[in-house]
Order: structure tokens, then sequence, then C-alpha cells
DNA sequence: AATAGTATTGCAAACGTTTTCAGAAAAACC
DNA sequence: GGTTTTTCTGAAAACGTTTGCAATACTATT
């Protein structure tokens, strides 16, 4: 029968199989150095017992946690589904376990919770993006963690990063609207402050958009934090006021997808009335109607990868390295998207 | 100057502040106990050192681990977005890290993830819904771990259920479509073995169907996997073949969403050609256009009172009182949905 | 000035593992 | 059958904390 497992430890198991705690330890760390039959003993009474092996005593003898941490901003919508996901996934499949951890955009939040990582003894950290504040990186530094910047990438970066090129995909963006002949557009961005990857679209957009000699007003420029209700409502006021505008670049696909629902409210049709453009191909995104046009970030591949880039650190010797991967964003034309109406 | 912390331990921190390692614990678990100038001295020793508390160490003397695990199906979609996000936010609110472990709907997966947060020694163990292998029953029985059943409600619940009735949300799903005349309906529904919520509302939506004198052909009963791009691909087939369909219950709003996107594809009107309804009320869902007819359910009440149920349990001394809370669900019929057009 | 009480600190045991080292038993060799 | 390997097992130290207890240094009281 099932004892209350209230303080079942090694030595109760030991006791009961009738060895010595050093064997049961082996059976659960080093099956092949015990005798078979000693072997079936010790798994019987671990599940007589119902012995719960503890990971604290183990990491406190210096071995590793099996943990994995994950420092996202916020895990409300899609944003970061896939990523988290498939991270997670990798890492479940390599024995270890996530501790996730949200700031909200905040980087001095970032600075706590990361610390809290910290305290539990993580294996590996992964982060979202290259904007951390002084004292995150400087706490990283100091710690002998592999860590990793998940979805951004940075050839200078301070830390080793997979991700892709936020400047890149929002040059793409822009590019297909001015592709299709569009020269009335607005940009609806969320705070770039402290955002890397907001940033590098938005500088990027800009950059094409003058080049190409076309000029946003201070009018077409909207702020919208990544909600699809917040966007809605203020893509309402935008497309309101503002009849003129042909194209419309959003920040990312959740963005998109408030500024798709204002106009449709107003009735507008699209492509032909306006151009929608998001970033990051989120689930679903190919599958809305009409399908989103966007600029795919892989977010599975990144999260894929980081994980298994945090693994290999872990278990290699490796000195602690920087190292880049740069995963391509490739443009998604689709059902929002289209030729720009003659002025 | 700051030291590698590969070892820093509260001796090196004692040590630096010519204090006890006693006293440097006692600095962070209980300052009120140690002298004010002490307190200073030591807290600069902290900073200055770059020490981070082990809370392995911590948790293996028989303090909390200070983390909360939280085992749901999937992080993909925005499915458990919601719960998971204001879960996370209570846990860190009241001082703890989330442990986050995914199952994709298996649940002899669960039984091993649940095994390694406990392993972990969680503090305390969230779980989605009340479908788990007898293992998983056995194994938390057998801990005395504070245990919660997030997201479903049921009376006669074996562990603590914070959540909403799934029949009453099938049900009112059902006398919605009902009420607007519609008597030619489909349902799309995933698996529902090993999965109470979707059981409970597809068995809730036949009754109320059946007791409405209808009966749903076995071709009007589509199986869909929670991803928009197979629910889409399901209803394509479904409404291609079945043009006599007046509405379309979904198992849940992602379901919806491929549903709708089907329907649209196909030149379809909504409300006016087919209503569609779903289940669950996900972020998003109120401002997609056409807003999405569906049957709320609190997500984020039920994260936050799930997280404080468990908090509240671990400080308290409690007896493993087993706690029920019904969440009510409320429909929010939006633009999806219509008056059946005559037959 | 002696006493009682209080505030502060240090010592050392305990928590549950893993692993090194050494010893015992079994197997292989001659 | 004796020696040398090899395989297997156990004793004990170590990991970094927390906390009960005891000791010390103050403060207040008489």
């Amino acid at each position: 029968m099932k004892k209350q497992s209230y303080n079942i430890d090694i030595f109760t198991v030991a006791k009961a199989a009738g060895v010595s705690a050093a064997t049961v330890s082996r059976v659960m760390n080093h099956p092949e150095l015990v005798n078979p039959t000693t072997l079936k003993k010790v798994e019987k009474a671990i599940r007589r017992t119902g012995y719960v092996r503890n990971r604290a005593a183990q990491t406190i003898h210096g071995r590793r946690s099996a943990t994995l941490g994950f420092v996202v901003p916020t895990v409300n919508y899609s944003i970061f589904a896939e990523l988290v996901q498939s991270f997670n996934d990798t890492a479940a499949d390599l024995g270890f376990t996530l501790l996730l951890a949200t700031h909200g955009y905040d980087l001095r939040a970032e600075y706590r919770v990361l610390r809290k990582l910290l305290e539990h003894r993580v294996d590996g950290i992964a982060l979202v993006g290259l904007d951390h504040s002084d004292d995150t990186y400087q706490l990283l530094a100091s710690q002998a963690v592999p860590v990793v910047a998940a979805w951004s990438y940075c050839e200078t970066s301070r830390i080793s990063c997979i991700g892709s090129d936020n400047r890149e995909a929002g040059r793409l963006a822009a590019q297909h609207l001015l592709s299709l002949g569009h020269r009335r557009i607005a940009l609806v961005f969320p705070p770039t402050h402290d955002n890397d990857r907001a940033r590098g679209r938005l500088e990027a957009v800009e950059t094409a958009l003058t080049e190409a000699g076309i000029e946003v007003p201070a009018a077409w420029r909207v702020l919208s934090l990544y909600s699809v209700a917040h966007a809605k409502s203020a893509c309402l006021t935008l497309l309101r006021e503002h009849q003129g505008l042909t194209g419309l670049i959003c920040g990312n696909d959740i963005i998109a997808q408030g500024a798709i629902s204002s106009a449709m409210e107003l009735g507008l049709r699209l492509p032909q009335d306006i151009s929608i453009v998001g970033i990051g191909d989120f689930a679903g995104s190919a599958d809305m109607h009409p399908a989103l046009s966007t600029v795919q970030i892989p977010a599975q591949q990144i999260g894929v990868q980081a994980g298994q880039y945090l693994v290999e650190t872990i278990l290699g010797l490796d000195p602690r390295k920087i190292v880049r991967r740069k995963i391509e964003v490739a443009l998604k034309p689709r059902a929002t998207s289209g030729r720009a109406v003659a002025d």
C-alpha cells in the first residue's frame, strides 16, 4: 500500500528495498551501474513507497536543476504562444522543465523576475529581445549561466541571440506596400521605448518610406498597445478621420487584427479600399478571413533553436562563447493587401 | 568589484560583512530580527558580492520552494492565454514563480510532467479540467500538496475546482441558436475523450437539441482539433457539402474562428446565411469582425482565483478540504448569430 | 549598583541528495 | 586453486540554506 509520502526520502526507499541510499540514488541516475536484480528490487520499492525524488536536494548538490528559465513580456494573445510552446516542447524533450516569468514590457520587472529564476538555479535562461536594463545585463554577466536572447537578431549583441532581424521585417512590410503603389501610408505601432523589436521595425519602415520620398504626417503615426481591442479603437479613429489613406503598416499581427476589424466595421473593403500588413505571422493569421498579409517571423524555429542551444551549452563544457543565429523573415503577401487605388 | 559568483554563498557574504551566516540568512528572511546597522552592512555585502540566494537549499531545508506548478494542455493560440497570464500574475504578486508544463491533451504525458513538477517540490499545483488519469489522481493524493483543477466546475469533483460549468456553457450556446429559430445545426467539436470540458459542452448541446426535437445527422458532427487551420478545412468540407445548414456550434472560439473563416471564404454572409457560435470568449473574440457570438468563460477570474486559492491553502494550515467554486458563464450574443432564414 | 528583561548574534544540526573511495563478492584468467 | 580483474555495493562527506538554542550585550527597573 502506498504510504503517505510526507517524508519519503531515499533512505526510506533504501530500507524498504534492503539496500543503501547510495544504491537507490544510482538506480535513479546511473541504472547501468547496478545489478539487474537489485535494480528490480529497488524499482519496486520506489513504486511501493510512492517516492518522488527531490530535485532541490539534487540541485543543491551541484547537479543540474533540470529547469530552463524563460522570461517573456506576456503570454496574452498568441504573440509569444508559438515561441513558448516550441521552446517548452524542446526543453521537455531534452529533460528540462520550464520556469516561466512575464514582465509586461517593463524592464525593471524583468530584472526582478530574472533574479527569481536565478535564485531557483535554472540551468539556462532565455529572454525575449535585446533591450534589457543594465542591471539585467550585469546580473547575467556575473552568473555562470547560459543565456540566449530569443526573437531578435543583432550582430553586435552583448549576449547570444537567436532570432530575426526586425529591421528587415519592417523593411519588407514597407516595400511590400510601396511595390503595390501605396504612398499614403499610416503606421500603427506600440511604444518603441525598451522594445528593440518594435523599434527596429518602425525605424526600418520609416527609412524605407523616406527613401521612397514619402513622408508620414504625425497624425498618421498611431500608438497602440498589443491588444486587439486597443488597436481597433485606435484605428477606428484614424480611419474615420483620414480618408486619404490607402495603406496601413502594423507593428505586429495582433495590432493588424484590430486594424482589419476596424476597417471592416467602417465598411472598407480589403484590399480594394485599404491595404493592411502586419508583422509576425502568428498562428491563425494565415487562416483568418481575409488572410492577413504579413512578414513571417518563424517563431517555432526560434523557440526550438533557442531551447536546443541552451541545452547544448549546458551539457557541453563550452566556453561562454557568444553565438548569433539569424532566422530569416519572409514576406507573406495574402489577402489584406493589394494595388493602391489611383489618387 | 563584483566577484565571479561561481560559488558566492551565504558564508562568503557573511565574511564580507563580518557577521555569521545565520545573520545573513536572517537579513533575507526575517530582517526585523536584525539590528538596523548590521542590516545595512549585510545588505551592502550582498550587493558587493553579487550574491543570489539559492532557493534549492532553502527548499531542501523544508521551507517553501516559492513555486507554483501549472499543467496546461497547450499554450498555442490564445486558448489558455488569459488563464495562464492571470494565474501567473497572481502568483507573482504573492511571491511565487510559475513552473509551467504542457501535455498536448495527452493524459499520460500529463502524469509525467506532473511528476516532474512534484520533483521540483512546487508548493501548489493547478491543472486544467477534471479528466485525469488514475495515476495522476493517486499521485496527487499521495502528496501533501495543495491542488486545484482550474477551468471546470463539477460538484462531485475529487479535487478542489475553480471554474465554469461546461454543460451550462454548451446549453447556452445551443439555446441561443434554438431561440433564433435554427433547426438545421451542425456541431464542430474536438475529441471528447479525456477532455471533460469538450465532453460536457457537447453533451449539453446534444441534450438541448434533442429536447427541442432536433436530431443532428452524423454528417453534421464534425471533429476538429484545436487549431484555426484545422477547423477551417473541416468546416469548408462541411459547408460545401451540406447547404441546408443554418447554424454551427463550435467547441471553442478557436474552432469558431476557423468556421467563420471558411464561411466567409465560401461567400456566406454572417449571420444572414449562417449563424456561428463559439464557446470561451477568448481575448480578441469580441473584437474580430464580425464579432463572435460566444459563451463567455471568465478565464481571467478563474486564473486569479485559482492562484489565490493555492497560495491561501499553502500559507494557511488548512486541512486538505475540498473547495469548489463555480464561475458563471454568460452568453455573449454578437454579430455572428442571427435569426434563421425560413426553410 | 545589582537585577531582570530584551534585543541581537553565533553555533551547529538538519534538510535529501550525489559521488568518491574503499571494500566485498563474483567472474575471469592461468 | 590461487590470483587478478571486474562488478557491485555501502559509508560518509559535501552541497547551501534555516532555525532552535545558548550566549552575549544592551536597557530598564529597582
